[in-house]
DNA sequence: TGTACATCAGTGAACGCGCGTTCACTGATGTAC
DNA sequence: TGTACATCAGTGAACGCGCGTTCACTGATGTAC
């Protein structure tokens, strides 16, 4: 069959999103080409007309992925951060809805343990994905913090909080992560104090 | 051939040994009963005379590990925590050497992504020990602070640090997420100071 | 002391299975005449 | 307007491979006599 002019990139961006979702929710190594292609009604030899391997589409849909989550947090704000979009975007990320819904979430909880040992096509996507990650939570942050450093705190708290919030059997010690983390980097990253007195994180 | 009394559990903790260091290094999925085996000048069948299932050396591996991690923060005190204590702990945490030798590093960083998707049995062992590697950590903890509390964000914290700093390309970011978030956490919860003002995480 | 036997940790062929990747092929449709 | 053809996204059989697991077997040695 011919197909009308964008089908196939249609198709591509199809493949990429069902990857970056699938990879999430079960990991890269458990999510084959060929479920991947079954998922979306294709049969798995397409696969190789819009990527060159597996390893590609791993590497394209991490930094699809972060992607992604950069633009969330930097969408809706035009003139600056307004007050307290730091403290939502604490609050959302520590949250069960969150935590147990993988497939939509953040990849670096998801993701970034399987990343380390996957091969230098795939790490360097998600580094670079991360960099602009990175510059658009330090953009959220009050400008008396030193805002690059704090956003690499913040960052790598946060998704070590819900990886192991997910990791974890017993939901009342998840819940209590969560809860606690959320807590502590409000309150070190998102009150409104002077920079002298910042915030306790008792 | 017949062997003395306890080669058998001798084995067994040799198996245990090396799935735990190779998990860690390799991940769960890339190291299989056979590759093990071999490590250690044995044939695949063996395996299932020590463990009756992969799933449930993963979940030993995994116990063993955290375990492991939780004596060596106990060990070197007898009469309480000495100054310093756990300031030595962050510092070896979050270092260069650990980024770089996974095999013999914690579990968290390495496996709580994949555990998160395994099932029952390894996320209950996981649990388990976990929560006992909170205990140890917070036996560390200044007593003013909320102890359990504060081992949670330290302990996920830390986790997620090196977790990042190893899936990372750039030697220069993964250095500095190392030293910002060591410094941060030194300043946050080993500095010796007063309950009222405690330290500025900047 | 010498001999026959029972033990059992470890062996390795075999099982069914699913993986990533390749490639000759299909067939609906846009285009050229 | 009608017809022949070129295009090319998607098909599905086949490839070699390694996986987790099973099981009949091996053979050195402790033990019973």
């Amino acid at each position: 069959m011919r197909y009308p002019k964008e089908h196939k990139e249609e198709t591509r961006r199809r493949i990429l999103d069902a990857a970056s979702w699938a990879f999430r929710a079960h990991g890269v190594a458990e999510v084959s080409i060929g479920d991947l292609m079954r998922s979306l009604g294709l049969t798995h030899g397409g696969f190789y007309a819009h990527f060159p391997s597996k390893e590609a589409l791993v590497a394209e849909a991490c930094r699809r992925g972060l992607d992604q989550a950069a633009e969330r947090l930097t969408a809706p704000l035009d003139g600056g951060p307004p007050e307290g979009a730091l403290r939502q975007v604490i609050d959302s990320y520590l949250d069960a809805r969150h935590r147990d819904t993988p497939a939509t979430g953040c990849v670096m909880p998801a993701l970034a343990g399987d990343i380390a040992r996957e091969p230098g096509e795939v790490r360097h996507a998600f580094t670079e994905a991360l960099q602009a990650y990175l510059a658009a939570l330090a953009a959220l942050m009050p400008s008396w913090h030193g805002r690059a450093d704090d956003a690499l705190v913040l960052a790598s708290g946060m998704a070590g909080a819900l990886m192991l919030a997910r990791a974890v059997d017993d939901p009342d010690l998840s819940d209590r992560l969560l809860a606690v983390c959320r807590s502590f980097y409000t309150t070190a990253f998102a009150d409104n104090e002077a920079p002298d007195g910042l915030a306790s994180p008792a």
